[in-house]
DNA sequence: AATAAGTCGTGATCGTTTTCACAATTATAT
DNA sequence: ATATAATTGTGAAAACGATCACGACTTATT
């Protein structure tokens, strides 16, 4: 794949520039600069070039970038072309706001399918998406790479043994559980609760300061 | 408030380290390392003493650390025994399993009313939430400090401001829209769709690295 | 043509966060 | 008692990330 240069903080950050670049094209918008992004995006301009010049010089000085050019680019970069197929596991509260959240509409990665180990639910189909029983994630799961975990926590470790050992590279966590992988499985933490407590925290003991954190 | 001394990133873990010592603490142990700790929450052991030498010497050389002692600091840290009122925005998907779930558990924050436009959920409870209409906002809305935005993203400006207006200072913004506020006011962006496009990208371009985002 | 205004790309700097590594201290075993 | 093992707290270094500031170049204006 590519020079693994790009920094994290960048990585992160490309989906948010390729997002709004996406709606600048849509208006029809021909230029657009390191400026006028630094609005939009909240960034600072020159995290914004900086971001860029990773990737090479892809803009001209005096001119700014070309929408549809820098557009491009970023579709092949991020990979916008070729689909993600994503498991969900657990279709609760979270898990069938996801199902019903459509992730395809500026993007590139689609839920194919979801597990759970309610009879109730197994065998239903939400936002297009068919709910397997979680007994037959080996049979069904083959192919798919990226996992999104919306279980109780106490089954957290459980189902991750099993998806590591079906071949999943990536798990987007949201049970408060910090799950154990090997060294090559990618894990993405999101705990809602910690993100709400952290907010409070700061509320509370940086009142004044520079805020807007990411 | 407290001496302004902690770092940001620190700030961010001690809520997961108040949930796992609260764990530990009705397992019955009285006692856990930094290396425990670690091996529990992912985080390095030396960050974990470094994060907790911030508040001062903690723990005991050769020893560790008192679970309860160090439970009772962090509560009172935390303003654990305060509750924080929260509003909610936009009872649509998101906002829905947001309502159900109940922040409460581990957690001093409570989500306390609702708002929306649609007239079929105006008036209705959930999960012992009210569901106020968002005209009403300013009439119910006194005494709220954080709120939680999960309306379209098309809406987000427009009612952003009148929170500002209402006297919010703080937002959990879940919508695509990068919100504009004043200085003063603290406003974190979880970005789902970002969350998942990020995940991707990283398990393509960074294939076999050292895991683990945060 | 010449001048002014706008904008990029990037070296250098700065601030933050993580990690190393070890002296100091405590607990445990013999 | 003494020796050994465990573990903290922290100075120092390394890694990472954000921002400043300016030369180089492009476009627009007169
Ligand atoms: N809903 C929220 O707002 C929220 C907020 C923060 C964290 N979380 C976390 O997200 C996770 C999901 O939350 P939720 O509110 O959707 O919970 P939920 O109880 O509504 O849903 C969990 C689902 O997982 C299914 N399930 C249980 N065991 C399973 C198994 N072994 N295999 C497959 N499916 C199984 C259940 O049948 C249920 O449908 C939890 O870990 C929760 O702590 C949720
Ligand atoms: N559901 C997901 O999985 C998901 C994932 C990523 C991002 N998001 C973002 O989260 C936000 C909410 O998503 P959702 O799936 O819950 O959407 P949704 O359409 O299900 O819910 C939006 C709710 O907001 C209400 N609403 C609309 N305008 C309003 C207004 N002016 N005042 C008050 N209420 C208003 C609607 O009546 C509806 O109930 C969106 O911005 C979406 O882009 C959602």
């Amino acid at each position: 794949m590519d020079q693994n240069k790009i920094p994290q903080a960048t990585a992160k950050r490309l989906p948010l520039y390729y997002r709004f670049l996406n709606n600048l094209n849509h208006q029809g918008k021909k230029r657009v600069s390191s400026k006028e992004l630094s609005d939009a995006v909240k960034v600072d301009s020159a995290t914004i070039r900086r971001d860029f010049s990773y990737f090479g010089a892809l803009g001209k000085k005096g001119y700014g970038y070309n929408v549809e050019y820098l557009l491009g680019f970023f579709r092949k970069t991020l990979d916008q072309d070729e689909t993600t197929d994503v498991a969900l596991i657990g279709v609760g509260n979270l898990g069938t706001a996801f199902l019903h959240y459509n992730f395809m509409k500026n993007n590139n990665i689609l839920i194919k399918m979801a597990f759970d180990s309610d009879p109730d639910k197994v065998g239903t189909t939400i936002g297009d998406v068919p709910v397997y029983n979680i007994a037959d994630l080996e049979d069904k799961i083959a192919g798919v790479k990226v996992a999104i975990l919306t279980i109780p926590a106490s089954e957290a470790d459980g189902i991750t043994d099993r998806l590591v050992e079906q071949g999943i590279t990536g798990i987007l966590n949201f049970t408060p559980a910090r799950i154990t992988v090997p060294e090559h499985i990618r894990v993405h933490h999101i705990d809602l609760a910690v993100e709400l407590q952290a907010l409070v925290y700061f509320l509370k003991h940086y009142p004044l300061e520079t805020n807007r954190l990411e």
